[in-house]
DNA sequence: TTAGTTATGACACCGGTTACCAAAGAGAGC
DNA sequence: GCTCTCTTTGGTAACCGGTGTCATAACTAA
């Protein structure tokens, strides 16, 4: 406990032994030291072409020994701008949430941006208020929409009349490429449906989300196409609307167990659905997957916990994240002109012991 | 998309038709119309008790009608703080840092307060220069420190240098009672012992976490006692190493299923290592709860969904993030005196099918 | 009237920025 | 070689939207 550790205080070695009152320096530090004005040393901050590069050096040194890093808040005030990104969602699933985040850090790391965290909730009452409230008041330098959230049409135009950049992840392509992250749901359920239709399977039943969420309808439009490419079809009777929790995945995997001619496979609009058609079958002592094939969405760590081991369509929720953020600091920097390169997010089906031949 | 939904722009009902360039009033707004100064509207604003009853209704009434709110960065940089909580987390259970943040904005809400979310690693070198950064930058208004970064006396030495107000999140106290939020970890795993002693189970182990976390210590310790309580020791070579993730579950239970002598409950530091002894004991033929009890810590929302569903210890995760920040606001703002208020985190053990007598 | 609050304002300041102007240096025209 | 632009480079002042300090005005109470 005694010895700790010697924190490098960058620059200011003056190593002040009792009292810590070292402030931090100001940009009027660095001007009064390289005997220039503060508005040259705001230039070198700012990457300005018009500073003469002796001078440009000399300034540089001398804040990198002070360690000096201007004042988010200061440099926001003027700017009328802060360097903070807002994320808001109303996802309920934290494996994505927290993921997402993740990758928007990985995207803004050392570039002084800062990841602020807006959970919210659309079906409340003055939702729109709240998160304009929220933009407004931070001034935030931009903003990651994640589903559903992200398919509302009049929060974003709200962002867009507050003039504050944002970027949608969402199944399907709902704004400009810059302004998007696409999920291509439907062609994970696509790969799904390929993969059951492979297999054999020819009773094939559906468990959607939540029909407030886009992706329920992507993915279940995916797994018909899905089931298309190979010559069947999807049987409106095999077809559910869960809610994308595990209660509603037991029960509508009851009722479709229940049936005269029950599927030999089903298909969940996510992964805690799944969870929930694995209780129903032991309740009504189906075997998985002899008796029933089961794929899931998401590809949460629970997948492959579960047993047997649930097949899943994965996304790369991460990498989501990060190029979500890397669009907005384009949109945000960049005047006008963007590198129109768009990074693919294409999901992919992790097999494992869930699925199997058909009796 | 024809029909937008008429926002309400409080206040300002000039409904400026094309050009939306309505800016936000200002302090200095509100004091002309008031006919004051902007110092006395700052009054107000602040609460100070020198303002004349009229005048504070009068521009409160303005105020109100302008729908005017300060500028929380030209407050910030006048007070040399921000508005902003840190939450500063290591912990890669996904679950957990999410109710913690949705904890931390439930006892924000609509105290301008907004969380600004920081997940680091501390094994990383150069780790406390960059928190240090991050706090420093921002000024934030404070920080909730959860394990296992909260329990890092080099990192809190930082905090206490910066002036940065700070609450941790721990298993066990380590500081100020005022600055501690305790989940008692020793408590939930002595009550996983007494229920595995009274069902019958005389070899009972226990997988523990990272020695890195302090929660490993505390619930061996806690587990040790427990048994104790009821005349049972917690036998060394029953003690397994594990690392708080699914496979060093796997790979402890599996060493401890091919003991000569295998126990016959099985206390796992988490969920995760928990699900990873369900695998293990599959393998090995061992019917769970027949053969072997298994009891996790954290009861995930994956714990009820395995088979058979998992009994765990329960923590208040997301009350646990609000009394953080209720504690951080009372360290912020009140100067000294403090409620003495500490509300408790209890775990509680959430008792499921995967633990029954022994045969 | 004097003194002691209570209430308010003027002004500088927080740490940066933009707008605008001035000086210095470079090349052109004479 | 010298003046005259034009471009580069730097400074000054105002401002972003609030707060602190301190002086002063207004009101009570003595």
């Amino acid at each position: 406990m005694t010895s700790r550790r010697p924190r490098s205080q960058p620059g200011s070695d003056t190593s002040n032994g009792a009292v810590s009152a070292r402030k931090r320096a100001t940009i009027n530090d660095i001007a009064r030291l390289a005997g220039v004005s503060k508005k040259t040393v705001s230039r070198v901050i700012n990457r300005s072409p018009f500073v003469k590069v002796d001078t440009r050096d000399k300034i540089n040194a001398i804040i990198k020994e002070l360690g000096y890093r201007p004042d988010p808040q200061a440099r926001g005030l003027a700017f009328r701008r802060s360097f903070l990104i807002g994320m808001i969602y109303d996802n309920p699933n934290p494996q994505y949430v927290v993921n997402v985040q993740q990758g928007i850090l990985d995207a803004v790391r050392d570039s002084g941006l800062e990841l602020v965290v807006h959970p919210c909730n659309r079906a409340e009452p003055g939702f729109l208020d709240q998160v304009q409230t929220f933009v407004e008041q931070l001034k935030l330098f931009g903003v990651v929409l994640t589903p559903s959230v992200s398919e509302d049409e009049d929060l974003v135009d709200i962002l867009r009349d507050l003039d504050c950049p944002y970027v949608r992840v969402a199944s399907v392509s709902l704004d400009e490429a810059e302004r998007m992250v696409v999920t291509h749901d439907a062609a994970g359920a696509a790969e799904a449906a390929r993969h059951l239709a492979d297999l054999g399977h020819r009773q094939v039943a559906f468990i959607s989300g939540l029909p407030t969420f886009r992706s329920s309808h992507e993915r279940r439009r995916g797994f018909a196409d899905g089931l298309a490419e190979r010559g069947l079809t999807l049987d409106p009777r095999y077809v559910v609307e869960g809610a994308y929790t595990y209660d509603s995945g037991v029960a509508c995997a009851r009722r479709l167990l229940a049936m005269d001619t029950p599927p030999t496979a089903i298909f969940t609009g996510n992964d805690e659905m799944a969870a929930g058609v694995y209780t129903a079958a032991r309740e009504a002592g189906v075997a998985i997957p002899e008796a029933l094939s089961i794929v899931g969405y998401d590809d949460s760590p629970m997948a492959a916990r579960l047993w047997p081991p649930l097949t899943s369509v994965r996304l790369p929720i991460r990498d989501m994240g990060r190029f979500a953020a890397e669009k907005l600091i384009e949109l945000a920097s960049s005047e006008g002109e963007h590198t129109g390169r768009h990074p693919e997010v294409r999901p992919a089906l992790a097999v494992r012991e869930s699925t199997a031949r058909p009796r």
